[in-house]
DNA sequence: CCACTTGTTAATTCACGAGTATACATGTAA
DNA sequence: TTACATGTATACTCGTGAATTAACAAGTGG
């Protein structure tokens, strides 16, 4: 997605099979980012050590000298996702930047994006990652929310949707090959504002 | 969740250990809805035959006098789940009664809805299952929208993300503890329609 | 040139869960 | 009461994938 990669594919290995030389920050920094696309296709369980290293096109043994083990290897992939994320959306507050800022996120880090919100909310053993994310959403959507929707049930049904139906929502522009990317936040930030009206009392 | 497990839990075992016994129908039907609920909880790869036979309150060798393998006893389980939700929701358009239906199927069997829609949707092996479910849902969608939203692109998001809407508004409806069930499929098939508004043209 | 780091390949250990086999206990029906 | 189906418990086999080790090759920097 960026510039970590292109020079990986085939033209990582010489005539010999040896992977290309790197210094020991880049190649971590470049096994993490081929380790969040093989991850983002299947998961934890589902992605073999093996998938990870052909994606980084080096040897499976090499993973070792820079992580103690695939969970940590993993940690490391949805930390950095995560923070990434978070740097780019910022903001304690819902406001109108906010959904731009989170579709300009995901389209520069599609793997990770769908890592995160596809996979890792869904694995037990890692929820402690996701879970800040999910909660945190949640609550301040609930903050937001709490004004416009009296019924607190309802309240709470919407505060849950809103941040899922915006992830849906960027994949689905994702998925659709990203039309208009100027044009697209709008769209979600109306998809979203349906599910607000929708809990308003009637 | 309906007449089939409230005797398990504890009841069932005698002083010795010895679980009830139950002619052969029964005991397979029991066991297709305690692996329902097992494999809602973490879908097929995080759930072992232990978890299943622990939630079907036997031991782990009957399972195999019931179903060959693991395999084959979750794509019963998914397949029976898909066939009660395709009798309850049916028809080849979208009517107003389409989301009704959809909401009162959850209410009616929660694990196996979540099971189709949290975990296995995101298993490739067993996807034969549920893109059947995910594809139609779409081009019926799709059919539905088309007149309503010129922009091919913006149709094609909003196809693919109304069922998805749908599914987590009713998750979410369940999760916030059901409120008010007879209405609660009117503000899902609002939030619906906020959607289909966010991909008109403007 | 020498030491060190970054790589490779291959073989091995280990844990875990699926699947199988065996021996035994107990309701039920002919 | 005898035959059979349903149940238990235990102990195995077997495959897979994580994790480790060892021997070797090749750039790089002092």
């Amino acid at each position: 997605m960026d510039a970590t990669e292109q020079a990986e594919g085939r033209a990582a290995r010489g005539t010999a099979g040896q992977a290309r030389r790197m210094p020991r920050a880049e190649r971590r920094a470049q096994i993490l980012d081929a380790a969040t696309r093989a991850f983002a296709r299947g998961g934890f369980a589902a992605t073999g050590l093996d998938d990870v290293a052909a994606e980084a096109a080096i040897s499976r043994v090499i993973l070792y000298r820079h992580f103690a083990s695939k969970s940590e290897l993993y940690r490391e992939v949805l930390d950095r996702a995560r923070t990434h994320l978070i740097e780019q959306v910022g903001a304690d507050n819902f406001t109108e930047y906010s959904i731009p800022a989170f579709v300009k996120a995901a389209a520069a880090d599609p793997a990770g994006f769908r890592l995160l919100f596809r996979h890792a909310v869904r694995e037990p053993e890692f929820r402690d990652l996701t879970d800040s994310l999910a909660a945190y959403s949640t609550e301040v959507a609930h903050r937001h929310l709490t004004a416009l929707i009296p019924d607190e049930d309802w309240a709470q049904w919407a505060a849950r949707l809103v941040p899922t139906v915006a992830i849906e929502a960027v994949i689905a522009w994702l998925d659709a090959g990203r039309p208009e990317p100027d044009r697209a936040a709008e769209r979600i930030a109306d998809a979203v504002h349906g599910v607000i009206d929708a809990a308003q009392p009637r």
